[in-house]
DNA sequence: AGTCATTTTGACCAAATGGTCAGGTTCGTG
DNA sequence: CACGAACCTGACCATTTGGTCAAAATGACT
């Protein structure tokens, strides 16, 4: 008796729920909910469609469980901010970190922009629920600090909206700017480009001075 | 004898060729290529399978048309600038310009958008070649605008990739957005906001002030 | 009215779709 | 080694897929 494992956790479902996971991230997140097939996945997976089915139950349910997967990453994120914090600090924060999501799950964040693309059928709840109410707080601490002229007054939904595709792009369009680019892939270097230039141009945009007013 | 029309543009086909493109823009656009059912799209033009085949030759060619009557409204958005011009003027043109693109087809703009999802399979070409040099050109001018001090030195094919994502933004994630937001749909004021928050975030974030210098 | 091109459509096809299932193999543990 | 649970998978199923075709209906023009 070593871990009590939940009952659906075995080594061997340890070893390939994950493959699965992955490969389908991918698929669905090329060809959309309708044009990915569970063919694809599990050639992707490297193992026979009913196996797949075995484990995930059913396109459908592999689906939800992308998208939860997604989500938490998501959640995982958003941490709360105050009035009283510096607006420059969480501006950049917020810009930093959303880039990294981009770069360290591309497929993922590809996967939700195909899941919105289709008009959210599956996400509805969660943007009209979860995010909204997040993105509202939020929203009330950007207009508090514009009010104590800490930040020009800019809606900061729109400002949020900004943030959030222009961070986007790179994993969602990534074969735009690569092929515009003349590259393979975007290394360190260019994310960091790319992030120093977001800071700049977001926070001097909406009036937010780094270190302390002026 | 009245006007001579091409061989193929007759009264009918004149009448049900762009339903059929209409129809299949929108779901191209929400399911993507392989995910969008011909029968989909006849159903949603009003009109049989058969009929709809008979019109277009093949889904393939249908999509492709689509790509194609997306990519002319895109260039028809792209004039050319120089050095001379003001960058203030040219950047705010350019932001409106791209906006109302977006606004006018948010279908044609999800369309693109799915396409570059899946790895853009059929515009590579386009990418690498024509829409890579409209960049350069338009970069080297920014880079100008920042040597003589008109704007900030920023990368400018980040900047470019900025405004793309930012206005882009409204048509594909507008799911996203309306669910935010608690809307229906944005309407002109909406829209009005949006641009002139870009306009000036943009503007003042990359150091370009309206109306010739300080 | 007549004539020819265009349009319309249901029937049809092979291939692919998501999913089931029975009967097998392997695994973990006593 | 034994035994139950977890895992594996080819065969199979109804439905949908993109596409063809032939035969009928409509259109345009003299």
């Amino acid at each position: 008796m070593t871990t009590p494992l939940p009952p659906d956790a075995t080594r061997t479902r340890l070893r390939n729920e994950p493959r699965i996971l992955d490969a389908a991230e991918n698929v669905f997140a090329r060809h959309g909910y309708r044009g990915a097939s569970v063919q694809a996945i599990a050639e992707a997976a490297g193992l026979p469609k009913s196996n797949v089915l075995y484990y995930v139950g059913s396109k459908r349910k592999l689906y939800v469980a992308l998208l939860e997967r997604m989500m938490s990453r998501w959640n995982a994120m958003l941490d709360d901010i105050s009035v009283e914090d510096d607006p420059a600090e969480v501006l950049e924060a917020f810009i930093r970190s959303k880039m990294t999501l981009t770069r360290t799950h591309p497929e993922g964040s590809r996967l939700f922009a195909a899941e919105v693309l289709q008009g959210a059928p599956f996400l509805q709840e969660y943007l009209r629920g979860e995010l909204r109410d997040w993105v509202r707080q939020r929203a009330r601490v950007f207009e508090q600090w514009s009010e104590r002229g800490l930040m020009d007054p800019v809606d900061p939904v729109w400002l949020i909206f900004l943030i959030w595709s222009a961070t986007q792009h790179y994993a969602d369009f990534e074969a735009q700017v690569l092929g515009i680019t003349d590259r393979e892939r975007l290394d360190d270097a260019d994310y960091r480009s790319v992030t120093d230039f977001l800071c700049r141009v977001i926070l001097k945009g909406c009036g937010v001075t780094p270190r302390g007013p002026q």
